[in-house]
DNA sequence: GTCTATACATCGATAGAC
DNA sequence: GTCTATCGATGTATAGAC
């Protein structure tokens, strides 16, 4: 009697509004961190009531679990360093924000939730089987540590030169260091 | 009439208490962060009443800057890599407990108190004069970067083999690093 | 000096109206 | 599909008794 036009289905409409509210969400998770995000502050973000995140996500722990699940990071290619090298260059550009939940959240929130630590013990277990030396995983802990100092320090605390350099220079000063822990030499 | 002995003056009795509050807070602050520290839990942890430290400090903010601060670190004499290897080692063995505070709060909270970011700066300034480069301030941003990376992955993170490693092994990896980031080279 | 009692705010979550 | 109303829990902070 109302609506005969094919403007959009119910369910069109539902996957639209739940598409707003988990990108509010990775951005103020990033932000905020878990225990500081509120649902109020999401749903508010979003442009939405606080009530219709809980009818669609169930909880926070729900939400942010939805929020933070990142597409599987498959490593380049080739000589060990180059490859890690790529990788760090990708998450200083293309996706801080998408580093940035994972690596705030692991600190507010996520001694519990163990997904990223199972996630990231499989990068880290690729990354040493590339490298060629006996103490393998000590080095790829390494490598993980500085890729993980560096997006800290330049995106969270935005602390020293870090913030304003441009990816390339830090790119090239870390070289020898990838080089260095990943490198043929024993 | 009662208490002629000299036990404890009133000063002495609180001083005692107030330095218990201090370490519970700070091995709470440590471990929670600062957004699920309770100042009950804290309270709980030191035996004393959460009134108490309310009376004492003022307000949940004032505790923890009080609990994060920490003795302004000097930096040890000598070839820049080689001091800063020391500087590593002594956040890596002596004390995990205060580097802790100071890294977690960092994110779970000082985003607002700017305490940390002027002491770190001030370090970096000191990192950054002591390495003989043109891009010097980019450098010691990625040695402190590293140092950070290295304490968040073990301590924080407990991830991968970093938690593990003997604080020897990993100082001796990272020596290279540090050389070819402090290093004579241009 | 230390503790009890409580005011006041905020948040997660639930139930139900429209 | 979306929003209002509300419950229950928790936490900071205050006032005052002992």
């Amino acid at each position: 009697m109302s609506d005969e036009k094919p403007r959009r289905t119910r369910a069109e409409q539902r996957r639209e509004t739940e598409a707003r509210i988990l990108a509010a969400a990775r951005a103020t998770f990033a932000e905020l961190g878990y225990e500081r995000t509120t649902i109020r502050g999401v749903a508010s973000a979003a442009g939405v009531n606080a009530g219709l995140v809980m009818h669609y996500f169930g909880s926070k722990e729900e939400l942010f679990s939805r929020a933070a699940m990142l597409p599987e990071e498959e490593l380049p290619v080739g000589h060990p360093a180059e490859a890690l090298l790529t990788s760090l260059r990708r998450r200083l550009d293309d996706e801080p924000v998408a580093s940035l939940v994972v690596l705030r959240s692991m600190l507010t929130h996520a001694e519990a939730s163990g997904e990223f630590r199972v996630a990231a013990s499989a990068w880290l277990d690729r990354v040493g089987a590339a490298i060629p030396a006996a103490d393998a995983e000590l080095r790829a802990g390494l490598i993980s540590a500085i890729i993980n100092g560096v997006v800290l320090d330049r995106y969270l605390l935005k602390l020293s030169s870090l913030a304003d350099a441009p990816a390339d220079d830090i790119l090239a000063l870390l070289r020898p260091c990838f080089e260095s822990l990943a490198g043929e030499s024993g």
